[in-house]
DNA sequence: ATTTAAAGTTAACGATTGATAACTTTTGCC
DNA sequence: GGCAAAAGTTATCAATCGTTAACTTTAAAT
């Protein structure tokens, strides 16, 4: 299929109708939410039909379970990157920069993210759990490379960190609101800088204690 | 029912139910979403038979439409205070300390708020624009009751809008965050009074141009 | 070109859901 | 206490849903 045989491997038409369905599921999944979105309607925005669906994931919660898999690795990779590099002061904006960077390009996953994280006293909890872990317990680098002072109480330390955390995703979710005051889309090259700006004046006054 | 008649007025067992129903469903809605909430547990919880629902509500988007109200009137009419009295700069933190206020009250309004707000494609665009109206552009004096500079373009009033939003309603949402790095519940006064001084620290950030 | 495996479709199933109708019980008013 | 209205229950319905089985078509391997 794949013409460059060696660099990039053969995509079967199995794997591409896969792709489809995880790039059709994570749409809906983020605007209609998990229990709101039917595998009718995934399987009709990947072009099959609805029980084909089974050929490539096991169950509705795999697919699930894929799509966040796929969106929130390289999240993970980034946190991981700055938690082994972290070496200054100036690596904590960059990290939620990045963070932002990768969302720009997939805002869905902002919405899976936090739906994931406030779905309460279901069994999800043990997945998203292990997500929380990966993400934001790497050890003591973790707190430094986000930014957070390490000397601080870890009430605040927790504290600081839902306000980083809400203030990068929550603005992926927030065109509804955006569009009482503004026109445009949040996910623009111009929103997307103002965004960073913002973070930037918020992370140095978090900062400076 | 109530011996204080004059000042409080009569609750029949009906409204008793239906506050009993609505108070089920601003739970369960907010834990699990409106699709993945059914009629039946809010009706278990609120012990009575699942139909009996519609004695009280006329469908369920009825019930849910109700909770939104409920909750969300005490965060308007507090908007519309700073609205109306806003007069120094002072008054900004203290309207979105007001909010904290009431959605550690009422977490689950949070939760209830963010699902509406992110709920796109949906025939609750109507509902929630709405609300987003009547939040959020009540003339030029909301932006100064925000705490948003007026001389900014629209588009950076809307991002700063955006952020402060998301601080203090993703706040109530992220508990399963602070249990990674610290035990407690977030709406301990101890916890809110922390996130307050953060959220003011903030403040003072974005307003310092 | 042939064969096997993969992928896709159609039909059907049991479970769940929001809603309705009929009936029963309780409440509230006079 | 009696009566009407309100509240609540039981039974049922049509629709939707995730899943499975059987069958068909296409893709991939040789």
């Amino acid at each position: 299929m794949d013409s460059s045989a060696d660099s990039t491997p053969k995509k079967t038409k199995g794997k591409l109708t896969a792709e489809r369905i995880m790039n059709a599921a994570e749409v809906l999944f983020a605007s209609k939410g998990y229990k709101g979105t039917s595998l009718r309607e995934i399987a009709q925005a990947a072009h099959i039909q609805q029980p084909g669906i089974y050929k490539h994931f096991d169950s509705k919660r795999d697919l699930y379970s894929s799509v966040l898999d796929r969106g929130l690795s390289p999240m993970i990779e980034a946190m991981r990157e700055r938690t082994t590099n972290s070496d200054s002061a100036s690596g904590y904006a960059a990290l939620w920069e990045k963070i932002t960077d990768l969302l720009a390009e997939h805002p869905s996953m902002a919405s899976l993210f936090q739906q994931a994280l406030h779905a309460g006293g279901d069994d999800d909890n043990l997945l998203i759990h292990d997500w929380l872990q990966r993400l934001f317990t790497q050890g003591q680098n973790t707190i430094t490379a986000l930014g957070i002072d390490e000397n601080m109480e870890p009430e605040e330390q927790a504290i600081h960190l839902i306000a980083t955390f809400n203030l990068v995703t929550g603005y992926f979710l927030s065109q509804q609101i955006y569009d009482t005051l503004a026109t445009g889309k949040l996910t623009d090259p111009d929103n997307i800088a103002r965004q960073k700006k913002l973070m930037r004046r918020i992370a140095t006054a978090l900062q400076d204690t």
